[in-house]
RNA sequence: GUGGGUGUAGCUCAGCCUGGUUAGAGCGUCAGGUUGUGGCCCUGAAGGCCGGGGGUUCAAGUCCCCUCACUCACCCCA
């Protein structure tokens, strides 16, 4: 064992791994920049009060944040998600309203890891701030969609639903209270203390004890007002209107305390277990304000990398870039002279490596093999003394010699220039 | 925070139940077969504090205790 490992909850991308990583992160940019979202990067840690906004009833702020206090006092705390810091970077900065971005990283929450959850993992997301619209709450949601149609996963579903304005939120919040207490006997103890806590969680609860409380309890529809009914019923046409299957069901709460009317959240059904939420979102307005902000509504999704990633692997879709280079340098004569050959190749546009250490030419041909490079470059010590290389097709074994000068020309023949080789 | 499973070579894992000489396999790596040529094949080599500590025993990878790590589930959430 070696002395040091990664610490409980992260780890390493390798490559060829980070490649993808890296690829799904350009694909979402692909998506969201065209509709005018723009890149934006918070701060990995903020001040702990920004955060703990999220909601006083949240086990990610209450238990699992990973907070401290640095050298200059100040209590600051790594960030357990972003939007807070979009909210709070609006009401610092004051953008013009609607402000879109979007944004990529690291969240940090001190959980038990298992699959699919990670102490350090990673979200891409988006965010609108200043705008009440209910048509962009469906552009949101069709955003998200799209990327995953995109990746190419087909088992992702769509749950919608609405939570009301802040006073909706509140009467129902006290409905369930009254209703689970009186049948808090038919609760599992574990689900008493959610109870107290945050009733709406309650509806989130999977032990079997408590289905039949949740079935006979009352619904949030009955207690929306006028203009969260008409906000909602403009979100759902909104998504129909642009062809994005969902399903409403209003027992979807979702973790945090902020949400107000829309909520969503997309559930990978190839993924099972408890860790199939792949991402989720919805509305925000107020979390602005409480930020010391004007009063702006905000609307948002995110999506949890890692978990997705997984989903990809289980429907076998998205797969790594395979990462490949045009030319491999084999040379028996020290080395000196890959070395200049290869920068020579570089400097002409095409990708090149080599092998060091003065391995046999056995190893160094099974290296270019490994490479994926179309062709090798063989200088010998008959070709060091002629001035010549020979240029070996590996896919088809067929070389021929041709002179040092002539080598950058040579190749250019056979594979294209690089941008016809981008191209096809 | 609570419970289950697993820690042996770079990777995937046998061996543990039923303790007994120098701890194995496949893949990978390196070298050779082919004194200048990759994939397929053959041969050989390198590579192990058997997670760590303590105990039982004539003897521990194997049995017991503790501990750490990983992992799965609860919880929570993306």
């Amino acid at each position: 064992m070696p002395s040091f490992q990664t610490s409980p909850g992260t780890r390493d991308i390798m490559p060829p791994e980070a490649a993808r990583w890296r690829a799904f992160t350009d694909l979402f940019a692909s998506v969201v920049e065209p509709a005018g979202f723009g890149f934006f990067i918070p701060p990995m840690f903020e001040d702990v009060g920004v955060f703990s906004r999220l909601g006083a009833a949240t086990d990610v702020v209450t238990k699992e944040m990973y907070d401290f206090v640095d050298k200059g006092d100040r209590h600051v705390a790594l960030r357990p998600e972003q939007t807070a810091s979009i909210c709070r970077a609006f009401a610092q900065h004051r953008p013009l309203a609607p402000w879109k971005v979007w944004y990529s990283g690291p969240n940090f929450r001190y959980e038990k890891p298992q699959a699919g959850r990670y102490r350090q993992f990673d979200q891409v997301g988006v965010e609108v701030l200043g705008s009440d619209d209910a048509l962009l709450d469906a552009e949101v949601a069709a955003l998200a969609w799209n990327f995953f149609a995109l990746l190419g996963l087909r088992g992702v579903t769509l749950r919608v639903n609405s939570l009301g304005d802040a006073p909706d939120r509140a009467a129902y919040t006290e409905a369930l209270r009254g209703h689970f207490a009186s049948h808090s006997s038919g609760l599992a103890p574990e689900t008493r203390e959610t109870l107290e806590r945050n009733p709406l969680r309650v509806l989130d609860s999977k032990r079997p004890a408590d289905a039949a409380a949740i079935a006979s309890a009352p619904r949030i529809g009955e207690f929306l007002c006028g203009d969260a009914r008409e906000h909602f019923g403009r979100f759902l046409s909104g998504l129909d209107m642009l062809g994005v299957p969902y399903t409403v069901d209003d027992l979807l709460v979702r973790g945090l305390d902020y949400y107000r009317r829309s909520t969503f959240e997309f559930v990978a059904t190839s993924l099972d277990g408890a860790q199939n939420a792949v991402g989720g979102g919805g509305r925000y307005d107020g979390l602005v304000e409480e930020l010391g902000g004007p009063a702006a509504g905000g609307v948002g999704f995110a999506i949890g990398v890692d978990r997705t990633i997984l989903a990809c692997d289980a429907e076998q879709v998205f797969a790594a870039p395979a990462q490949v280079v045009d030319i491999f340098v084999v040379d028996t004569t020290g080395g000196e002279a890959a070395h200049a050959v290869v920068a020579e190749l570089r400097a002409a546009g095409l990708s090149a490596d080599r092998a060091f250490d003065g391995r046999s030419m056995k190893s160094q041909m099974k290296s270019a093999d490994r490479s994926g490079a179309r062709l090798a470059v063989i200088i010998g010590p008959d070709e060091a003394a002629a001035g010549t290389c020979t240029v070996r097709n590996l896919s088809d074994s067929e070389q021929t010699v041709v002179a040092r000068s002539g080598l950058i020309a040579r190749i250019g023949a056979i594979l294209g220039s690089p941008d016809q080789r981008k191209t096809s």
